[in-house]
DNA sequence: CTCCGTGCAAAGCGTTTGCATGCCG
DNA sequence: CGGCATGCAAACGCTTTGCACGGAG
């Protein structure tokens, strides 16, 4: 995979933010720096780093698609209202952080979870 | 809420199945009953449902909606190839079914937790 | 010099919506 | 009969893709 420089700033930019931004707002971000930027570039690598391992797609439910620079296993809630996500602090004592996998579904194989909580964030708590 | 025949077939055929179908597989199957129903009202009906409770829609990542006739507190399997969805035995014994909400991050209120298994479904295994 | 990656614009996909008609209550 | 729900088709929002050019190795 080359080194380009698009490929930088899209990267250097996700990992200053802890905001786990949507591929148009990060997409704005990275204008600043490299003004002739498409989108779709943008797009382009953050599926590829995605699958990669590199970043983390946290697909919304529905809504679009934000991502997270920091690949270490912690949780997020989602905001219900305006899909803003935010890290929880955690992980366990609560017992999540290592959930057990339960006995799957015959024919199933369960190899993983996901966990994610609902909430609503300062903007959206009217 | 209007009682049409078109939302009584609806809930009928999804209450029918354990197989979580995609807006446009319950409509191949309502259209059997009701051949000249639209899409668009099973969309129109099942997004009306979800709001009110009566069914689960079970947004999928990117992909395509799945629906849930069973509104009770269960959890899923999905398909990481294929997108199918099944109902896990459990709940409990894991210590998943009641997780205890986490410290939300500063001006966050934390209201309820999605939790999903990952796998692959019998048709899916190679 | 070779290709992979890019920019641009158009296509794709699931879902939603505007409008005139139809049917529930 | 009044008004919400439907069918149809067009619009929508996000994301992906085809193509010719440009820059990394």
């Amino acid at each position: 995979m080359r080194v380009t420089q698009q490929r930088k700033v899209i990267l250097e930019e996700l990992r200053k933010l802890s905001t786990h931004p949507t591929a148009d707002e990060l997409y704005e971000l990275v204008r600043r720096k490299m003004p002739h930027i498409s989108l779709a570039t943008v797009y382009r690598n953050l599926g590829l780093m995605s699958k990669s391992g590199t970043v983390l797609k946290l697909s919304a439910g529905g809504g679009q698609a934000r991502y997270d620079g920091d690949t270490s296993r912690h949780e997020h809630v989602r905001c219900v209202v305006c899909g803003r996500i935010a890290d929880v602090a955690g992980p366990p004592s609560g017992g999540f952080g290592e959930i057990e996998l339960p006995e799957p579904p015959p024919g199933y194989v369960i190899e993983d979870y996901r966990l994610e909580f609902l909430g609503r964030c300062p903007h959206c708590r009217e």
